[in-house]
DNA sequence: GCAAAAGTGTTTCCATTACACCCATGA
DNA sequence: TCATGGGTGTAATGGAAACACTTTTGC
């Protein structure tokens, strides 16, 4: 492909990609801090640099299809919600290269799911609060931000705690999330009250005991079918993400040698651009 | 440029543009319906259909530079508000040409303007209820309604109801606004102390005779500095669009042969992507 | 019994709502 | 002076915030 010098290059229309901002509480943090996994890349620009999960958009595949494989491939995570951010552009993202657009997803996996995960060379988990100072490639570092103010606005509704902390969960523990994530304090019964009428909220039955003191009841969240609860939401979650889910396994299947081995270093190659 | 079969090309990364959905109040409406321009298609596919105004992007222009210039281009508007809506991508939406990612935007522009348009044989305006039935094309009707869906939220400010009346307006004319694009039916003496409670707005000392009865005060908007009104906009207003505006008139000049002429039908010449 | 967290009750406060009312103006 | 919309006052409502209180458990 022979494209002309610098100049030219850029009023060349861009290419698209994906990225995603992948969120989850740290599990080993006690105080509910947010973290997210970064990839190095292996390639020019910012070679060695960290930057967001990413990966190309197919013709064939919607474009949270995209962001889903490329969360997937890289971190073998599942997420609990996925929507599309933001799209970013403009001059100043190209770094000499052809000009790059970028459609940003932002997810959520719970707590147990990023706990359980091993860590590998070219994929790592920072703090929200300890990037790396300098080597995040292109303009990530501010889409990271852009995603959290994202989070902080979003988590009114009991649902996006819901899926930060897991499946089940106390109402202390979702507390400690929604203090977490809005880093503001919050009276714990007034709390409770306004959970139990979102009446999105349920009792599994269970108890779970944490010291010498009274057990806590166990609660899943449960998604209201009374439709409109947001009036235009492009999220992903419960079903719709499962069938994400199927294609990428099935994808993943056709393109393994055989059953099971899906999840080679191959796939988990670096996949990132702008 | 040769493309294999259409499989093939679905395989292939798509193409990027941009799209907008300009929102107006029609000023032939006495009770203040929304109305939006559409552009006639001049080449396949859905050559004849209606489409929302669109262009492309160039890696030296931002996103919003590449959304404003398609919407000053096609219809010599000038927006008081300028954001990204969505990205919108996806198999659904190549109808066997190349696939195709757009990033769609959505304007105001304020009531004055939008009734100075001299209307052209390929751009229309439509009255938001009354949207062409068959000859839309692509998925620009669902994108349309998911504009009109995100106007709707968006309108508890001031800001946005002040942006599609103009600069200057009485405070029946802004609950005029507000109950058109909501739909429903506000008080209007509670209407007014909010307004005036929001700090947003502020008298501009003259009035408004309307009829024979006494006359309403004239307010205009204000943005208050308080800075975080949203957390994270990336709305474009005032200066921003200012700064859009100059660009853009110098871009026409320079392409223009004389001084003055540069809004010849050649540049309004069915600018239209998905 | 005692410590600690689970969970409930109650009061205060404030913003929204509903609607009655007065005011300014032109005919 | 009267019709009409401009503009103000105020009582009722409902939900959020603050915080005192009771209950259940392990040791």
């Amino acid at each position: 492909m022979g494209y002309g010098n610098v100049s030219e290059r850029l009023r060349q229309p861009p290419q698209v990609g994906v990225s995603v901002v992948i969120l989850a509480l740290d599990p080993d943090s006690e105080h509910g801090r947010l973290w997210l996994p970064l990839v190095r890349r292996v390639r020019q620009p910012f070679l060695g640099c960290w930057a967001l999960p990413g990966g190309d958009i197919r013709g064939d595949r919607t474009l949270a299809q995209s962001a889903y494989e490329a969360l997937e491939s890289t971190t073998d995570l599942h997420p609990s919600y996925l929507e599309q951010l933001h799209a970013f552009g403009g001059p100043d993202r190209s770094r000499g290269g052809l000009p790059m657009v970028s459609i940003v997803y932002w997810a959520l996996v719970g707590e147990a799911e990023a706990g359980d995960f091993a860590e590998r060379d070219n994929v790592r988990w920072f703090p929200e609060s300890d990037l790396p100072s300098l080597d995040i490639a292109f303009d990530h570092r501010e889409i990271i931000a852009y995603a959290l103010a994202r989070l902080r606005t979003r988590i009114e509704y009991p649902d996006i705690a819901a899926r930060l902390v897991g499946p089940t969960f106390t109402l202390r523990q979702l507390h400690g999330v929604y203090e977490a994530v809005t880093g503001t304090v919050l009276d714990l019964p007034n709390f409770r009250r306004k959970m139990l009428a979102s009446g999105e909220i349920e009792e599994t039955g269970e108890t779970l005991r944490e010291g010498r003191h009274r057990p806590a009841a166990v609660y899943r969240y449960v998604p209201r079918r009374d439709a409109g609860e947001r009036p235009y939401a492009y999220a992903l979650t419960g079903d719709r993400l499962a069938e994400l889910d199927a294609r990428a396994r099935s994808a993943a299947a056709a393109m393994s040698p055989g059953p099971g081995a899906s999840s080679g270093d191959d796939a988990l190659s670096a996949l990132t651009t702008v």
